[in-house]
DNA sequence: ATTGTATAATGGAATTATTCCAAGATGAGA
DNA sequence: TCTCATCTTGGAATAATTCCATTATACAAT
């Protein structure tokens, strides 16, 4: 915890009751969850809390790349505070999304046709699956 | 044209003229257009058309499997009448997404790991770079 | 061709997601 | 401890998406 309050001390970012609320949630969250998640657990110690800080906070972690953003749900964004590369697998029956730690960069070619318009910086996979527990 | 209404007649699927001309833009399209930029489009000619008539024809056309939701740009969603599966590649200057028709599926094996958890249907790579254009 | 009718689509209104910005809180420096 | 520039908060505004009562479509029967 006071670890947590000195890795982002300085630098601008101020440490409010409500954030730190929001950086103990997210610390070591594995779970992926949405705005909405994140805005139901702060709620439960702060009752004022609005979604504009919750999205605000959002914003100033993933400004400072120390948060991703997860598209792979096309209903909802999720977070993500392993801001390391790694991809994704969502449940298409529970949405369950898990991480994928593998490096397939090497075998992401782009092909020529693409590689004439495009300077390529990065990539991110979005596997779809039915989990084991959906499964029956 | 006349094509265009014979794919749709039957199934359940009524060709109003909102819809028509929805089916024309997407006739091909390759830019995939967000519901802002299909909306615009058919307001031209249908001044009175809504968001709502728009978001009911492109989910329709999705439980057809006759168009993909792309959600490899975190603002807004994308889509595209091309449901052939294939990948996309965006430019962080200026969101110009293009398609990425290669098959990398034998590359990517998932870890044994995420094999005990997940039974695997399908993957989409999201591609990041910057278009030639935006190069200067 | 015309009419009847089951079913599906339209679009204004409601809801939900996200952003804006005036008021208030934070923390580095004096 | 106090000051004050800067940053954050959260109610209100805006934008994105969905709901559902009304209307249109297409097939079937005349
Ligand atoms: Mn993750
Ligand atoms: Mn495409
Ligand atoms: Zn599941
Ligand atoms: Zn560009």
């Amino acid at each position: 915890m006071e670890d947590l309050i000195n890795k982002y001390k300085g630098r601008g970012f101020k440490l409010t009751p409500q954030r730190i609320e929001i950086l103990r949630f997210l610390e070591g969250n594995t779970s992926h969850p949405t705005a909405e998640d994140i805005y139901r657990e702060i709620k439960k110690k702060y009752g004022t809390v609005s979604f504009a800080t919750v999205y605000n906070t959002l914003q100033a972690l993933k400004e400072r790349g120390e948060l991703l953003e997860v598209t792979i749900d096309p209903e909802r964004k999720h977070f993500d505070p392993n801001s390391t590369p790694h991809h994704h697998i969502i449940c298409g029956s529970c949405g369950k999304i898990e991480d994928v730690f593998e490096d397939y960069s090497g075998a992401l070619k782009l092909p020529e046709k693409v590689l004439e318009k495009f300077t390529a910086t990065g990539n991110h996979i979005d596997f779809f699956g039915i989990c084991a527990d959906c499964k029956n």
